[in-house]
DNA sequence: ATCTTTGCAAATGCTTTGCACATTC
DNA sequence: GAATGTGCAAAGCATTTGCAAAGAT
């Protein structure tokens, strides 16, 4: 894998903003848990150990700040608190997401398929689609 | 249209639950908005036009339970709240919604086009699919 | 008569904000 | 050195909950 970091350092110079450690060790958070999806509040338990002085506050604010540099993508999975995950750099487009209703479980789906719908979209409502947050529920493998 | 507050008595019964004015009252406001997406609040402000005795804790209450009854459902368009809205009987997962980035306009999509992701999913996951739920971000006709 | 539902107010829990201090560039 | 970023504690706000009274079947 290419070195994240040294990109998302330039993105950020871009945009006037500075690498803090705080926000190193966030990003470095985000990669190792690129399997899951992490609320504010486990990002701050797990940034809090290599920085033990961040604040949670910083982890909302710095979880915005990626969440608009498109870094990461935000969900809410209807438990209450919005969670987070690594935007894949090769996706131009979120991509969909399994909840299970049972065991509450969420895995991803890699195939996309959305464009015949997206163009039907454009030229009966000529609305311009930019992204979009797919969501299916249902029973996963274990608990059908 | 078909009358629907019969419809809804008759599975409240069957439920073993009851109707009551506010949950009659609450379905009537649903009923005239069903172009609107509506939070708790604005539903309790509606409510409280013709039972000024209902309590916001009430209205909560009585959305949660027609949310599980499939009598309406639930969305989350990132603005702090959640917004409901009365399923469309006919339809038997929801329909899709336009969200534009700039004015904030939520609109409907009238195709599903699911099928064969579904199929996929199906297949390569072995996820059964119950319902879904599919936001598309992006720029209105107006705001385009 | 019994079990459900409601209103009120308080509690909960995630997220945001004000401000003085610290840190990058 | 100037502007941005941070930590802390407090505030904000949607939603939930406990409980005694009211209502439905």
């Amino acid at each position: 894998m290419y070195d994240v970091m040294v990109n998302i350092k330039s993105v950020l110079k871009e945009q006037g903003f500075k690498l803090t450690s705080q926000r190193r060790a966030t990003l470095e958070v985000m990669l190792k848990n690129q399997d899951k999806h992490l609320s504010a509040d486990e990002i701050y338990v797990e940034v809090k150990r290599t920085n033990p002085e961040i604040g949670l506050a910083t982890v909302y604010r710095t979880v915005l700040l990626f969440e608009e540099l498109g870094i990461i993508s935000k969900h809410n999975f209807e438990d209450g608190r919005n969670r987070y995950e690594l935007s894949h750099p090769e996706e131009n487009h979120d991509h969909h997401h399994l909840i299970c209703l049972k065991c509450g479980g969420v895995s991803e789906v890699e195939v996309d398929l959305l464009g015949a719908l997206e163009g039907i979209i454009d030229k009966k409502h000529s609305f311009k689609v930019v992204n979009h947050k797919v969501k299916f529920y249902g029973l996963c493998s274990k608990c059908r």
